[in-house]
Formats: structure tokens, C-alpha cells, sequence
DNA sequence: CAGTATCCTATCGGATACTG
DNA sequence: CAGTATCCGATAGGATACTG
């Protein structure tokens, strides 16, 4: 039992909610999960995400401690990006639902 | 394994992550988890929903074959809404995730 | 390579009032 | 009771162009 409840407004557990549920932040972890990764091979990975929401979403994450940012400091510049312990742990939910989605696609036409 | 890939831009996995990834689609199917309930019942457990989002969102969720209205005929009006079993099979993963909300919800400050 | 900056539209979503 | 109708401001998010 938690002290939180999604189902109460202003509730942090809601907030939370309200972070994973945007069009973005779920994809965007699921496609870490594979281990740390470039900012443009994360966006090619990622279909039809743009530069804008791909760097909105990873700051975002970035701001929660679910991702973690790492300069390579090279010439052309170089960032990588990884999961924390955090979103680590996220990664299991989402995987979860993101299984879901491609099992039962068919079934909501 | 699906045919299905997340990744993919335009493929229905998408579409359907998108489904579950507005405001209020994942504590409406939560809120149905516990057995049928009226229209007004589900409004007063979800705490900041309105009148326009709670309608709004049923009617998705109907549409995409996850909830089922049944009216009551009764004067005055009711009306009763209830997971279907593809809803149900929802049911897992979203709590998984309200869980995980709830219980990281300070980790996220 | 890894972003910013800007513009622009569509939709989200709250508040309020009304109805069979 | 279970919605609908309307208005409105805020935000999401795409396209495009530019930069250290």
C-alpha cells in the first residue's frame, strides 16, 4: 500500500501518471531500454518522433531522473543517453503495456 | 513475438499506445477495474475529471471496444459502464503502472 | 552531431450553463 | 441522472531553418 492514490487530483502519483501519459515519454524510454544510445540514432530508432519532441521529451525525463545525459565531449559534438535506476524500474511497466499494444492492435479498429 | 512494433510510426501499436496516453483514458479504465459503475459514481472517484472529459474519454474507450455503456432505462436517466473483456486484459498493465506510480512518486521531485 | 529558434495550427481540456 | 452545448485560453506538437 502506498500513501498516494491516482485517483485523487494535485496527488503526485497523478502527476507521475500525467508524465508517462503524453505521446512521447513512454516510446522514448522503451527505445533505452535496449542500453544507452546516441541523441540521432535514438531518433532514428524512434519513428516519426521530431528534434523538438525528441529533446522536449529526453529534458523532461532528464528533469524526473528517469534519463540521464552524458556529453562525449567529441568533434562533431557527441551525447549519449542512458536510463537511471529509475527509469530502469519504469521499464518494466512500459514494456508491459507496450506488449499489450502490439498484441491487441488488431482488436480496437 | 508481433507483427506489430512500437517503433514504427503508423503502425496500429502506435495508434493504440497513443489511445492509452491522453490525460485520462488510463484512470478511467483503472476506475472501472473494481466492477460496473454509474456515470456520476465514476466522475466522484476520479478525482478533476469533468463533465466533458469523463463523456469524452467513455466514448473513446467505447469506440475502441474497451468499455461498454449499457443503459439502465430508468427515470430519472441512468446509465452504467463496465470494462469489456478486451478492457479487462487492460486492466493488467495499467495497473502495473498506477502502481509503479504511486509507489515512485517521490523519486520524480 | 546534437541540438535551438521560430512559427503556426489543432486539439486539449476547464468552466459554465443548459436539458430530456 | 447523465449527459450536451458553447466558449475560450493553454498547450501540444509538426515543419522548417539555423548553429556551435
Amino acid at each position: 500500500m502506498s500513501k498516494y492514490d491516482v485517483f485523487l487530483a494535485d496527488c503526485p502519483a497523478r502527476t507521475t501518471l500525467d508524465l508517462v501519459s503524453d505521446k512521447w515519454s513512454v516510446v522514448v524510454v522503451y527505445g533505452l531500454g535496449g542500453g544507452p544510445r546516441r541523441y540521432t540514432d535514438l531518433r532514428e530508432r524512434i519513428g516519426g518522433i521530431s528534434n523538438k519532441m525528441l529533446t522536449q521529451t529526453l529534458r523532461s525525463l532528464e528533469s524526473h531522473h528517469l534519463v540521464e545525459r552524458r556529453d562525449l565531449s567529441t568533434a562533431p559534438a557527441g551525447v549519449e543517453y542512458r536510463l537511471t535506476d529509475l527509469g530502469e524500474s519504469l521499464l518494466g511497466p512500459i514494456s508491459v503495456l507496450a506488449r499489450w499494444a502490439e498484441d491487441h492492435a488488431d482488436d480496437l479498429r
